[in-house]
DNA sequence: AGACTCGTGCAATTGAGTTGCATTATTTAT
DNA sequence: ATAAATAATGCAACTCAATTGCACGAGTCT
């Protein structure tokens, strides 16, 4: 268990520290995408900077992907599928579940997207909000 | 052209002022969405407040709508189709450019979303990053 | 015109995001 | 196993967007 863990820093050229095995392993758990502030409420053990530069190493690395929201913390996820710091594939769907405020990564994926021509697609977000499973 | 302006405001039970009547004409001249310190920059004469305020009163009577964002200040365009206070349709697409980093709204429709049996969907927010046409 | 309501400006606060630097831990090579 | 190299951490401090309270001024309704 822990050693897979490690593998992931190790897949991903990071050094192994606690704080990243703890912020890995709690995206592992947790099903929703997580916000800064949700891992300083998690582990107070670790300084606000170290979570904010453990999250951007992650980012960096393609192990997690930064969600965009409209107000509020960014809020994190794990990427589903490799990813690397050249090339992030986030074809999922984000749900942020208007009741209880969680945001969720499903598993479908975005449909097919036109953009006028002239304009070059390099990724995009599809972000559903709405009443999610649990509030329903 | 002034008088139109103020029914956009008047049809939303909004009181006229210069300062809203300045921020519609700003957004109705510019394709692209525009951040609060676009407005800051481009109104000299009025408070950050005011403007702050200006922009929170659109939303809430859907003259505007909030453009979801990974990164830096929030940013809102005009609603391409009538918008209440008690339902946005924002169908269109948003496209964020890398290289000039603009955010334009165009006009084709997202497509069909489909969420798990269990999730409700109250809204759709598509943003497609990449190159825009002027840049490309 | 007068009363009422709402918008505005100023001052001040919060909180997320960010950087520099000294210290500590991890890794690599011996 | 240990020393040198390199990277992570914690602390302090700073920036900037977002937000609130309050007094004052402008818009609206009869």
């Amino acid at each position: 268990m822990k050693s897979s863990l490690k593998s992931i820093l190790k897949d991903h050229n990071l050094r192994i520290t606690d704080c990243r095995l703890d912020v890995i392993q709690f995206f592992l758990k947790e099903r929703n995408a997580l916000s800064q502030g949700d891992l300083e409420n998690k582990f107070k053990q670790y300084d606000r900077v170290t979570l904010y530069r453990t999250l951007n190493s992650f980012l960096a690395s393609g192990i997690l992907h930064k969600i965009p929201n409209e107000n509020g913390a960014a809020t994190y996820g794990l990427c589903h599928h490799t990813c690397t710091p050249q090339r992030h594939v986030h074809d999922h769907i984000h749900f942020k579940c208007n009741t209880c405020g969680q945001i969720e990564c499903l598993d479908d994926t975005v449909p097919n997207v036109s953009v006028p021509s002239g304009y070059q697609i390099e990724g995009v977000n599809l972000i559903v909000d709405g009443i999610c499973a649990n509030c329903n």
